[in-house]
DNA sequence: GATGAATGAGGATTCATTCAT
DNA sequence: GATGAATGAATCCTCATTCAT
């Protein structure tokens, strides 16, 4: 029941171009209405192409929507672990990774604001790639704690998972105001305070207490040539 | 002569019980469906009134989710201020705060969704009342750690609203999946794992080791006026 | 996301005659333009009422297309029993039954093709209550062959449900041409020949009038003997 | 200086070859899905081909159809034609075209239901070229019809036409159950009892047969009294 | 000849909100 | 005060067919 008429002239493009443009048509919309205001129609105009077009590559608009937050995602993770790669030390390594979160947030906070609302809040995200995508970025900073911990200048007791949760969880919270354009904050700023916060809530209590065993060995015997070795209230 | 169809009866009841039941039901549609599958036909009928009622105490679809957000908000925040009234010393505040609210994200995840999707999310949030409830929720908090730090158990170089943001966006990604029925969580491990952390990372560690260096210093020096230098561990 | 706007000025009707204008628009264009080619719209238009308010009353297009085959499916049972109640004997009950049948069909091709092509061919028709409408309906004509095999003037060999699909069957490929528009048929002969060919079957009576020819035959010869031949009908 | 996308190389078939395997595509893809919901570029798929290359030898989808059920129904008939051409007698001659019918149906239900919803019941069916196949084919039964009366062994006052809807007909209802895959139809019982019906009818032969033997028994006893018992050709 | 990228009209469905009774 | 019938805009998605390459 399809009324079938192609239009007579359009450019006709390589898929992988064409999915290019539509793709970044569709970031810009739902990145500037949200992902339900956002209209199909919407999309293909802006990308130049019809409506059709668009179901000849993703099967719905909701993995249109997916397609463009995993490209985002993916290309945050690869410069993410391109900075990362010639960075040594727990407290430098840690201080990367937080200091890159904050400014893939603040680059573009829209797409954060989908991934958070309309990604990770449905009920598939669990079992989408999305979610496993988000479980190796998030790993890397798991694992620059475990490195911390083997090199002994972090507690071994500590829970790492909450250590994750504490530092993505922490910047989300701080963060969530700008997300909803109400605010800012001070990317710089905030990455070295989360830093030492969650440098100086792990560190390896080793130092102190080693020192201060030693303290009270040297108190007690300056009290032994006051009253004598063996002194003491028995 | 009077027309076949009798009207309907129905019971008139106070104007306080009658919003109590409608956002009852409210509450309850909101919960099992979320706020934009929850429809006002279904919550009229679970409260056993008619469409158009609700519209006489609620000025909107948005309003009737906020008055219940609200509502259960305001009891959250007073059984914890309540619990919270006897508790003495930093410590034992913070761990309250924190398994209170564990509590009650464990009591009623699906309304925390609905706050956090729902609300929190919206453009007007900020202006809305529940923005400043939750305000004097999270300064309840930022008290704490203010006492801390007078008290000198607490650094006094802390952000605050970074403690602030380190304990409800670390509590809330620990319970991101348990919101979205993936999952639970240990409600008394996880107060405590980060209790533990919260405490470690803003203690004041100065003071104590210092003083005692110090003190030492000190009696070396009264003692070695009683019998010379050099005595000691040599 | 729905705007809300309701039209200031509309007529206010009672349930049941509401329903009633909506199904009878609804089988006016179902039985124009056929299921798929008629539009909500046009049917909403038809009614004077919303395309909404349809789904107030119908769950979906299919729903109000059952309905609608249903009111007509019962009122042709209706109509059928009532002409039957009066009538005696075998052959007269058969002949009534057929005769109705292609009544119904000559009075409403339309809605008899939207039941063969739209609703006896999905796959849920075999547990739809059509199905037990159709269930009863032909079962009326496997009593009447029963009765009359019970008085004897049936082959109690008979197939009873064969009975059926051969006039039922019958009587939609006689009349398949009128049902798509290209011919008619005789309600009356159609009616006559076909009671005939089930009650007599087509079998030429052969062997008795064979017999019958012969003994004729010896019958002459006798009388032959008697007056000679050449006598007779003259 | 090619460009780098290299030319995807393709078979390159003759004609009818090709044809024959975009029909058995088709016909695949018909028989599974349906007309409508079978869609061109599935058929393309299969038949290993592009979309547009159908419509170099189809003007369109539902010329192809055509074209399918086209073929079947003719291999129908030949097959139909040769299984018939050695059998003698009017009952057996029937009984073939029905057990033949039957056996057609039972081997390609989905192409039936494609023929009887989609082709049959379409507006041009009238004018196309599988109409006037159907017309031989039934003609075929309506010949052996004649036959019969001609050879004495049919009432020759009986509506051939309606035998022949009778007979398609009552198959077809019989069948439409196994068609819905519903159900299922014994071949051979059916066959059966659909000739029994077919040449016998359904009255009963008791009353007048035993009528006539008492007339002939009476005829026998006057002719005795004219020519002494035992006359008689024996 | 073969390809396959591109078209684009078309329609069922939803539901918050209103207001005549 | 209570009712509930009525609104109607807004949009995702399909797929037969075309034609530039």
């Amino acid at each position: 029941m399809t009324t079938a008429t192609a239009k007579r002239s359009f450019v006709r493009l390589p898929r992988e171009q064409r999915m290019r443009e539509i793709e970044a048509a569709a970031r810009e919309v739902f990145s500037q209405r949200g992902y339900d205001a956002a209209s199909m129609t919407d999309i293909a105009k802006r990308a130049g192409v019809s409506e059709g077009s668009i179901y000849k590559f993703y099967t719905n608009k909701r993995d249109l929507l997916l397609t463009v937050i995993r490209t985002w995602y993916q290309s945050m993770i690869d410069e993410f672990m391109e900075k990362l790669s010639g960075v040594e030390g727990t407290r430098a390594q840690l201080q990367t990774v937080i200091w890159q979160h904050l400014k893939s947030i603040k680059a573009n906070p829209d797409l954060c604001r989908l991934f958070f609302l309309e990604v990770r809040s449905a009920d598939d995200y669990f079992d989408s790639d999305l979610f496993h995508l988000n479980r190796d970025y998030t790993h890397v900073l798991m694992d620059i704690i475990q490195g911390g911990i083997d090199r002994g200048e972090i507690r071994p007791d500590i829970s790492i998972p909450l250590v994750r949760d504490m530092v993505f969880g922490g910047i989300e919270h701080r963060v969530s105001g700008f997300l909803v354009n109400r605010g800012d904050f001070d990317h710089d700023e905030t990455a070295n305070q989360l830093t030492d916060m969650v440098m100086a809530g792990m560190a390896a209590p080793a130092k102190t207490p080693n020192g201060l065993e030693a303290l009270v060995e040297r108190l007690e015997r300056v009290a032994d040539r006051f009253d004598g070795p063996g002194g003491g209230e028995g």
